[in-house]
RNA sequence: GUCCCAGUAGCUCAGUCGGAUAGAGCAUACGCCUUCUAAGCGUACGGUCGGGGGUUCGAAUCCCUCCUGGGACGCCA
C-alpha cells in the first residue's frame, strides 16, 4: 500500500509507469531515511548520467503536498508527510474490509492434512502437517478460495495386517479395552522388534492385510475396533487445537476406488508388470517406476492416492489439490502426480505437494516402529500447565484462568510451530516448544491482551471520545505502527501465494513488537483528549489485526491474561 | 551412486523480483515498574552470510564447483 501511493506520485518525474516504480521502491535501512528509496542506478543507465546526480534532479524535482524527497548519494529518498496522510490511513486500517477476505475465487482447494496413523498415538509429528494445513485453510479462504479440509486417516495398508498378526500372537484383550492406543503402540513395536528375529512374521502380516482387504470378517472387527478407538483419541486433540475438516475419509475409503484406477492404467496402456508386480515406469521423467500393485496383488498408497486424486477433482470439484505432507515423500508425490499426467489429466498440474521438515526429537528421527514418539497431548499438557504456572504468578486474580492458560498453553506450542519455515527440518525441544517470551505465540497473545485491557479503560474514563488529533500518529513509534498496520492484506496475500503460514506469524510479531515499543514510549491515555482519541484507535486497530492474524493461524487471542 | 532440501551471531531463525552500515529472539552483562498488564522496553556483547570461482556499478540473494548435514531412491506410508 505504501509503495504503490508513492509509486503513483512520483511516477510522472521518473517516467515510468506508477506499476514500475512501485516496484523498484524499497523501503531504507534506516526509517529515519524515510519512508521509500528509489535507487537510480537503473535510470542511470537509461539516461546516461550518474545515479548520484539522477537522484539529485529528482529531489529538486519532485514537488508533492504529501511527500518529502531528499538524495543520499545514489539513492533518492522519500518521505511522507505524516499528519497530513495519517488519518487517511488510520481510517483505511480500521475499515472492516481492510481486513475481511477477498472476494471470492470460485475455485475450490481441496488440503490433505493431519492424517494420523489409526492406531497409534497421536504424535508431536503430526502437529506439522495438521496445524499448517489448517492455517492455509484459513489463509487461503481469506485470499478467496473456497477451502475444504480432508483429513486422510491411515487407515488402512500392511500396518493393520501387522497390527492383526501382533494381536493374535501376544494382544492382552483386557490391555486394549482400557488403554487402546498405548496397548496397539506396545503391540506394534513388539511386532517389528519380533520381525527382526523371525521375518515370516512380515509375511504373516501381508497376508492378514490381503484378508482385510478382500473382507475377511474376523480381521475386519479387529479393525473396526482400533479405527474407533482412534478416532475417539483423535477428536480431543483436534478440539484441543481448533482444528475441523470437512471431510475424514481416510485411506480405507478408497478400497473399493482402486481397481477403477487400475482400469484406467490399463485404458491408457501403461501398467507394465515388473518382478511379479505391476507398475508405471516413469523413466523419461527420470523417476523410479510407480509400484501400482504388489506381486501379492494388493494394493499400494500410490494407488490409493491415485483414487483419492480422482475423487477429489471429480467428486469434491476441487481446482487445486494441496497435499500437506512431509518433505520425505517429496519423489512419491512426483510419481503419483506424473502417472495423472500420463492418465491425460490435464488437472494435474494443479496438484502440489506441500512438503514440511521433517520433525525429530533431539536430533533422532521419530520412530512408531521403535515407540519413540512424543505425544501430542503430553507436550500440550505441559505447555498449559506452564502457562498455568505464569498466570498464577503474574495475574494471580484472572477470572478463567483455565481456558486463558488452554489457549495460551496451545497458542506457544501452534505458534512455535508455524513461525519457522515449513520446509526446514525440526528439532522438537520441549523447551523451545513452551517457551513464553521473546518470538513466541504468547508474546503475541500478551500484546492483545494488553491492547484489550486498555481500551477497556479507555472507556471506563471516557477518553477516546473527541476528534482525533494527527499529530499523535506522527511520531516514529506511532508512525512505524500504522504503517505496520497497512501491511495486513499484502502480508496474507503473500502468504497465500506462497503456501506459508510463517509470513503470517512473522507479520503478527512485528506488529506486536512495534505496539509495545509504541506503548512504552509514549502514553496513549494521554491528557490532551484529540491525543487519547487518536492513539486509542491506532491502538485498537493493532489489537484488532492482531487477533485476525492469530486466526489466521488457528490461534487464539484471549482478552485477558 | 542418483535426486531433493538445508548450511547466516554461542543457540533458534528472518532476510523470494540482486541494492545503502547483514536483522530478530534466546543466552550473557547492565538499565527501566509511586502513571495505561515487566509474558514488556532499552543498551552492550556477538557474523570470513559453509569454502572457492564467476556474472554485475552492486551478491546472503543469480550461475558453476566443491565441502558438510538431513532426507528419498519398488512390494511400509
Amino acid at each position: 500500500m505504501i509503495m504503490e501511493t508513492i509509486g503513483e506520485w512520483i511516477a510522472p518525474y521518473v517516467q515510468l509507469t506508477k506499476e514500475e516504480t512501485a516496484r523498484r521502491l524499497e523501503t531504507p535501512p534506516d526509517p529515519a531515511l524515510g519512508d521509500a528509496a528509489l535507487p537510480c542506478f537503473e535510470l542511470a543507465r537509461a539516461l546516461r548520467e550518474s545515479p548520484q546526480s539522477i537522484a539529485a534532479k529528482l529531489a529538486e524535482a519532485i514537488l508533492h503536498p504529501m511527500l518529502e524527497c531528499r538524495a543520499v548519494g545514489a539513492y533518492l529518498n522519500v518521505a511522507l508527510r505524516r499528519e497530513r496522510i495519517a488519518m487517511q490511513w488510520l481510517e483505511a486500517v480500521e475499515a472492516p474490509a481492510f481486513r475481511a477476505p477477498s472476494s471470492p475465487r470460485g475455485q475450490r482447494v481441496v488440503i490433505d492434512m493431519s492424517s494420523p496413523n489409526i492406531a497409534k498415538p497421536f504424535g508431536i509429528g503430526h502437529l506439522r502437517s495438521t496445524v499448517i494445513g489448517n492455517a492455509l485453510r484459513h489463509i487461503l479462504t481469506a485470499d478467496g478460495y473456497d477451502v475444504v479440509r480432508v483429513n486422510h486417516l491411515g487407515d488402512w495398508g500392511t500396518q493393520f495386517g501387522k497390527m492383526i498378526a501382533a494381536y493374535r500372537a501376544w494382544g492382552d484383550t483386557e490391555a486394549l479395552r482400557r488403554r487402546p492406543l498405548e496397548a496397539s503402540l506396545e503391540l506394534y513395536v513388539r511386532f517389528h522388534e519380533e520381525a527382526e528375529r523371525d521375518p515370516r512374521l512380515e509375511d504373516e502380516a501381508r497376508a492378514w492385510f490381503a484378508k482385510l482387504e478382500r473382507g475377511d470378517e474376523e480381521a475386519a472387527a479387529l479393525w473396526r475396533f482400533f479405527v474407533e478407538a482412534s478416532r475417539k483419541e483423535f477428536r480431543r486433540i483436534y478440539d484441543r487445537l481448533g482444528v475441523a475438516f470437512e471431510y475424514e475419509l481416510g485411506e480405507s475409503f478408497y478400497n473399493d476406488k482402486m481397481e477403477a484406477v487400475v482400469e484406467r492404467l490399463q485404458a491408457a496402456n501403461i501398467l507394465e508388470e515388473s518382478d511379479g508386480a505391476r507398475v508405471v515406469r516413469l523413466d523419461d521423467a527420470s523417476l523410479p517406476p510407480c509400484l501400482i500393485v504388489k506381486s501379492d496383488g494388493s494394493s499400494i498408497y500410490a494407488t490409493r492416492d491415485l483414487a483419492t486424486a480422482f475423487y477429489r477433482r471429480e467428486t469434491l470439484g476441487g481446482d487445486r489439490l494441496l497435499y500437506v505432507v512431509g518433505a520425505e515423500q517429496a519423489v512419491h508425490f512426483r510419481q503419483v502426480f506424473e502417472v495423472l499426467k500420463r492418465l491425460g489429466c490435464e488437472w494435474a498440474d494443479a496438484c502440489e505437494h506441500v512438503p514440511f521438515g521433517l520433525m525429530r526429537v533431539e536430533g533422532k528421527k521419530m520412530s512408531t516402529r521403535r515407540g519413540r514418539v512424543v505425544k501430542l497431548e503430553d507436550v500440550l499438557g505441559e505447555a498449559v500447565e506452564r502457562a498455568n504456572a505464569v498466570i498464577a504468578e503474574k495475574n494471580p486474580n484472572l477470572p478463567d484462568r483455565e481456558r486463558t492458560a488452554e489457549a495460551v498453553g496451545v497458542g506457544a506450542v501452534v505458534f512455535g510451530d508455524l513461525k519457522h519455515d515449513r520446509e526446514g527440518a525440526v528439532d522438537f525441544r520441549l523447551e523451545e516448544a513452551v517457551r513464553f517470551d521473546g518470538e513466541t505465540g504468547p508474546y503475541v497473545q500478551y500484546t492483545h491482551a494488553r491492547i484489550r485491557t486498555l481500551l477497556a479503560k479507555s472507556e471506563a474514563v471516557s477518553a477516546g471520545s473527541a476528534a482525533a488529533k494527527p499529530s499523535a500518529l506522527a511520531t516514529d513509534e506511532a508512525w512505524a505502527l500504522l504503517k505496520l498496520l497497512t501491511g495486513y492484506p499484502a502480508a496474507v496475500r503473500e502468504a497465500a501465494a506462497r503456501l506459508a503460514p510463517s509470513v503470517v506469524a512473522r507479520y503478527a510479531l512485528d506488529v506486536a513488537k512495534a505496539f509495545n515499543r509504541f506503548y512504552h514510549a509514549e502514553r496513549v491515555l494521554a491528557d490532551d483528549p484529540a491525543e487519547a482519541a487518536a492513539k486509542l484507535r491506532l491502538a485498537r486497530a493493532a489489537a484488532d489485526t492482531l487477533r485476525d492474524a492469530l486466526a489466521l493461524l488457528g490461534v487464539q487471542a484471549p482478552e485477558r491474561m
